[in-house]
DNA sequence: CACTTTACGTA
DNA sequence: CGTACGTAAAGTGG
């Protein structure tokens, strides 16, 4: 056994009743009229607790209504207490989305108390080796304290606690602590309106209990008791056996987060700050609430105050490079407009912009400053501007730091990086303000768009300061370097590059599927009888349901799916003729909206040229946008005529065309160590088949085609997380036949069984999962109570791994192929990525040379312990270099 | 006009 | 009731 881990449980309403009557509630209203006077001393104990004692695990425990079990049998308990004061409607909620936001579970069931989760959690982390304290006003939890286990108990307000170990108990009530709810019973609760026996007290309840040992043997012998007090306990021995029935916690409840979901995730940062902000709290809480959650993304040693620096908007060029930047110190850039009207630079001290027109500017030293990789740079979102730069045929080196790419590794899964919001997340405050200020009003006048360079440089060299930190811990600093930034780099020139178009065959496709989508729409009216718009759900509904009468497809939201899958039933059903034009034209409408939104893509140079977004997916993978061409059809014949449009360009001979086989597959095996998965990629022999040879227990050449693509189902199936019940709809049979498919499978290959569930088990532990270059995926929900939720994260986490390995793996091979083709002095040049395929135009004469540095490249960009497998083609199109 | 929903293309 | 995306049209609410 390593160090201990420590769970902390909280009595979340009792806290935040002592919070809400500790601090006056007409201080902290916000302008919408919530108070958050309980939210705010609930948080401010939270950050004071964490802070103290360093949790492992968390859990906050919360009543769900007053009424309980306990009430059932006694339906005056707790009847002493008034109607929820009005101020504290709301704050429960408030207060849940904090610690949602903080990584911290919480927890509530239907007929319990609070108390008793609390009792159940602390069971479980005695069991689990965990060193806990409970955190509650109730005294109840008083008989959970062992040598393993203290309540802290708040002892004014919520600031000051009393530390309740077993001396302590004993100290002060004079019973051991699992004796107290033995002593309670008798002296009776005041605050659950559970009247004990009149005229005893701690002491007398004390020393009877020592002397008679228990409660038990005190009842049973209870005649014996002298005194008026021994008369009083006979006439109350009901309130007694009731009071002890009561105050019982129970230990073994089934609760939707058990003590292991407890482990702290990481915080949302970004959320936090909203809803801090929302609550119109200051930024002390915030500062001390993120600082006790560990979040260095706000580390307290770099500053998050904009560093002061002169704007300097005189002088040449040189003579300022020379002065302000160095070797040592970064400096960050930015370039403005597609053809650098303006490079704004901010070193340590001083900002200063290189305009074009009004600048005495001199090209040559900037030009040489640029190139300079010693003098290291900062950028955000740099693809862009390396774009621009190097049209204008000023080349940059030395990038070490693109603050977008940065936030991407750090939290992959958010959505946006813009530079607004990073400022705001990372260092706390607007673009050109101090930690605490309110953001400014975004400025709408074009005449200041130019003020607004200097603090976005600056905030760009800022954060860049706090994202290294927040990388080095988190590991990210070699994803940066290593695959990141270089793969910006050969992005950048991808997208110049573009892709040639053939706009007659693109021309041509398009008419064809015109002239078919007119037809099936007059077919279809033909046999409907009327005109209607069939690219809408709503009307198509109302034609397939009420006036044909079909039977009802799967509901939707807001009626019943008209999507392919439902469609193909169907017609399989009804063999309705409308059908078979209804799915034509669906296929050759979205056919041809695809070839219309490449011809308009096509630029002047005749190529297309496809953004691709490096911060999108949240697995590490690339997208690309405007036009996607990573989903260009394929699979049916009429979709694989769009790939004829993409062609070799001018000065080229053709495409070609390199993909991984199995990719996800043999990472799969890798990452498992399956021995027989692992020898299955090593025989060399077909993938699926020897699969489904070994699941199925025959000879490779006896496996039948059913076989194998039942196999090769659950083959692809495995990396998302695929369940009996989707394996059964996708092969159709029942659930289980596809139940023990899979049982064969996972007794086949059980390192792969192993795996996945390890794999989920650790990110449940440390909140992320990770590929094989240490790239992280947090996935908060897989602690949600809600378990649709819950299941999905659970699949993510299965999945990204193995699809964010294999990104890193071709993310690698992109960059060396590229240096490679360099150091060979070849033409040929890398236009496409599409998640496992490169595409290339072959220049005259390399396509062997090409093709086998590709293949080298590819193959050994990682070593794994199965081979990496490509295939290659070579074609006048991208159709025919499959 | 901005946003959401539905559907569907790829790996 | 497998993952990861981007796009377009229809529908919705203002």
């Amino acid at each position: 056994m390593t160090d201990q881990g420590v769970a902390l449980l909280i009595d979340g309403h009792s806290i935040a009743f002592r919070a809400f009557y500790g601090l006056p509630a007409e201080n902290f209203m916000t302008s919408t009229g919530q108070y958050t006077n309980a939210v705010y001393g609930f948080t401010s104990m939270l950050a004071n607790l964490i802070t103290s004692t360093h949790p492992t695990h968390i859990g906050v425990a919360f009543d769900l209504s007053r009424v309980s079990f306990r009430t059932d049998h006694y339906p005056d308990y707790k009847g002493t207490r008034g109607d929820t004061p009005v101020p504290f409607f709301g704050q429960t909620e408030l207060i849940h989305e904090v610690l949602h936001a903080a990584g911290i579970a919480h927890a509530e069931l239907e007929n319990y108390e609070a108390d008793d989760i609390i009792a159940t959690w602390a069971r479980q982390a005695e069991a689990a080796g965990l060193k806990t304290l409970i955190c509650s006003g109730d005294r109840d939890l008083l008989q959970m304290v062992t040598e393993n286990t203290t309540v802290l108990y708040p002892v004014k307000g919520v600031t000051e606690m009393a530390s309740m170990t077993p001396q302590a108990v004993l100290d002060k009530y004079g019973v051991a602590p699992g004796q107290y709810p033995e002593l309670a019973a008798l002296v009776g609760e005041a605050s659950d309106n559970l009247p004990g026996v009149p005229g005893v007290g701690a002491k007398t309840a004390a020393k009877w209990l020592a002397q008679y040992g228990d409660l038990d043997e005190l009842l049973v012998r209870v005649d014996q008791v002298p005194g008026k007090v021994g008369e009083s306990l006979r006439e109350h021995l009901d309130d007694v056996r009731r009071n002890r029935h009561l105050n019982a916690l129970v230990t073994t409840l089934d609760l939707p987060v058990e003590v292991d979901g407890l482990m702290r995730q990481t915080p949302d940062t970004a959320e936090i700050t909203r809803i801090f902000g929302a609550m119109q709290f200051g930024t002390t809480l915030r500062a001390r609430f993120m600082e006790a959650l560990g979040q260095p993304d706000v580390p307290m040693r770099v500053s998050r105050e904009a560093q002061p620096r002169v704007v300097e908007t005189a002088g040449d060029a040189a003579t300022w490079l020379h002065s302000n930047t160095s070797a040592d110190a970064p400096t960050a850039v930015l370039v403005k407009g597609h053809r650098v009207d303006e490079v704004w630079l901010a070193g340590p001290k001083a900002v200063t912009s290189l305009v074009r027109d009004d600048w005495d500017l001199d090209d040559a030293a900037l030009a040489d400053w640029l190139a300079d990789a010693s003098h290291p740079k900062i950028m955000h979102s740099a693809k862009g501007q390396i774009q621009a730069l190097t049209a204008q045929g000023w080349p940059m080196n030395g990038l070490v730091m693109d603050t977008e790419l940065a936030a991407y590794l750090l939290q992959p899964d958010q959505r946006s990086f813009d530079l607004e919001g990073l400022s705001a997340q990372y260092l706390g405050r607007p673009l050109n303000g101090t930690p605490g200020q309110p953001p400014q009003q975004a400025m709408l006048n074009f005449d200041e768009v130019d003020e607004d360079s200097p603090a976005r440089v600056g905030a760009v060299a800022d954060l860049a300061a706090v994202l290294q930190v927040a990388l080095d811990r988190d590991g990210g600093s070699d994803l940066l370097r290593d695959v990141e930034l270089p793969v910006q780099r050969v992005l950048a020139t991808m997208e110049t590059t573009g892709i040639a178009a053939d706009d007659a065959v693109l021309g041509h496709l398009r008419d064809d599927l015109d002239a078919a989508v007119i037809q099936a729409e007059q077919q279809a009216f033909r046999i409907v009888g009327h005109d209607f718009n069939m690219g809408s759900p709503k009307q198509l509904q109302t034609v397939l349901f009420d006036e044909l009468k079909m039977p009802k497809t799967k509901k939707t939201k807001i009626g019943y799916t008209t999507d392919a899958a439902a469609l193909e039933a169907l017609y399989a059903t009804t063999e309705h003729p409308f059908l078979a034009q209804l799915l034509a034209h669906r296929d050759n409408i979205k056919l041809r909206q695809i070839v219309d939104a490449l011809m308009k893509a096509i630029g002047d140079d005749g190529r297309i040229h496809t953004t691709y977004i490096q911060t999108a997916a949240a697995t590490g993978r690339l997208s690309s946008a405007d036009p996607n061409l990573q989903n260009i059809p394929i699979r049916s014949e009429t979709g694989r005529r769009v790939r004829e449009g993409f062609v070799a360009g001018a000065g080229f001979e053709s495409l070609l065309s390199a993909d991984y086989s199995q990719i996800e597959m043999r990472v799969m095996a890798h990452v498992s160590g399956d021995p027989a998965l692992i020898e299955a990629f090593r025989s060399g022999v077909d993938f699926h088949t020897v699969t489904a040879s070994r699941v199925f227990e025959v000879p490779e050449s006896e496996v039948t085609p059913a076989q194998r693509s039942q196999v090769k189902q659950v083959n692809y199936g495995l990396a998302y997380g695929l369940s009996a019940f989707g394996l059964s709809q996708r092969l159709g049979i029942d659930v289980h036949a596809a139940r023990d498919l899979m049982d064969d499978y996972f007794s086949t290959f059980g390192h792969v069984k192993e795996y996945l569930a390890a794999v989920v088990a650790k990110a449940r532990r440390t909140g992320y999962t990770e590929t094989l270059l240490g790239r992280r995926r947090y996935l908060p929900d897989l602690t949600s109570m809600n378990a649709q939720r819950r299941d999905m994260a659970e699949r993510a986490a299965l999945n990204a791994p193995i699809q964010g390995s294999a990104a890193d793996i071709i993310k690698l091979a992109m960059v060396r192929v590229v240096e490679r083709l360099a150091d060979a002095g070849l033409k040929s040049r890398l236009l496409l990525q599409v998640h496992d395929e490169l595409v290339f135009e072959v220049a005259p004469g390399e396509q062997a040379a090409l093709s086998s540095l590709v293949t080298d490249v590819m193959t050994h960009a990682m070593d794994l312990a199965v081979p990496l497998d490509v295939s290659i083609g070579v074609g006048d199109s991208w159709a025919s270099a499959h």
